[in-house]
DNA sequence: TGTACATCAGTGAACGCGCGTTCACTGATGTAC
DNA sequence: TGTACATCAGTGAACGCGCGTTCACTGATGTAC
């Protein structure tokens, strides 16, 4: 039954895949290893050859899941100006839970208080998810002369974070939508009354 | 061993806030009914002679734990005008992980990823609890002569909701703070830029 | 008011199930000569 | 290149533990007469 090293490989990747979608679409605690081994079209006992513990699939298959949001950001943004990336952005992340067959769930919302009381590695895999989240737009942001760019950066993910967050609650899409769709308009709002570089608009004008 | 109907109803309280402060604590995956039961001074057999099963103490620990939050909003807040009120209750709130001991930490935050999961029920108890929320915040735009108060109380909501989530996976208290005031900034900058009814700001003037 | 009985809060042990982890085993792959 | 042996991916069953829930029991409280 050994498998080529290549082959290997591919069962781990596989693996994680299933994982990243069974704990953001179930959660952590209700997802046994079984389960993810199942959905990766195996049994449970091949588990232990390619990770050494549930928490290290769980750090493993976050990072997994960030890649897999940047990596679907990327494909949306590039070409686009910077206002235009940003709004793509938000909307696509707003509307996660939507497109959930795709995978394209976020760890901060789909695990947050899961995720507050494990490993310390754990947290920090999330936590570089989420800075790196910032930097996204940051990056835009100094494109388009804001003064405190970063800061915009933060309050932005803070407000399409805890919007998801909630909406995820909501028992009905009529109260779910409300919630994004305002979110959307307040990113606007603070893009339209943040400040911006007078020197350097000037330059540029 | 009977106790009289008066201290029956103690106990069932008893339980009810050591059960709101170990689930926001720990979490409710990591909280045992026995380690309940033990923070309430009890041994684990008694708990169900006062909730049919976890699923049901989880729902009124959470709006139990609403209560304990709006009362402390409630104190801190009466005889302020709206807007100190506002920014005295998002002071509150952002710091909540601080004052962790006084219990007045928010189920949308601390129990956010765990309660998607579960029963209707208990996600409507705590999307009462953000109703209640907005409400609350509404209530006071509404005096400050905001045109949309209560979509502008939905995003204050959305902003410090998400941060302290973030903030709470933070490794440091440095990065936590940073997400926290900046979250603070956030909403002041809502507030200066959101529009007044030009109406009513004439009315009063 | 007093008495006899039913009720029921709380105890501590036990049950049963699910899940993380381990293990003996299989047979294909990799490797040393 | 061919051969003999070690390695190791994957299987399926089993182990052990924790936890939600149940249960027999105790004795104080409530209630009916």
């Amino acid at each position: 039954m050994r498998k080529s090293k290549a082959e290997a490989a591919e069962t781990r990747k596989r693996i994680l895949a299933a994982a990243s979608g069974e704990f953001l679409r179930h959660g952590i605690g209700a997802t046994a290893i079984a389960d993810v081994m199942v959905a990766a079209g195996m049994t449970q006992g091949g588990f232990y050859r390619h990770f050494e513990s549930k928490e290290h699939l769980v750090a493993e298959a976050s990072a997994a899941a960030f890649e897999a949001i940047f990596a679907g950001f990327d494909a949306a943004a590039t070409g686009k100006s910077p206002r235009e990336a940003i709004e793509l952005i938000v909307h696509l992340y707003l509307h996660q839970l939507d497109a959930s067959e795709q995978g394209a769930l976020c760890p901060l919302v789909n695990l947050g208080s899961e995720l507050r009381h494990s490993d310390e590695q754990v947290k920090g895999v999330v936590l570089d998810g989420y800075s790196r989240f910032v930097k996204l737009f940051a990056a835009c942001l100094m494109r388009l002369d804001y003064t405190d760019y970063v800061g915009l950066a933060e309050s932005i993910v803070s407000v399409i974070v805890g919007a998801v967050s909630i909406a995820g609650l909501a028992p009905d899409r009529k109260i779910a939508d409300t919630i994004l769709t305002n979110a959307e308009n307040t990113v606007k709002m603070l893009l339209q009354s943040a400040p911006v570089s007078a020197a350097l608009v000037t330059q540029r004008a």
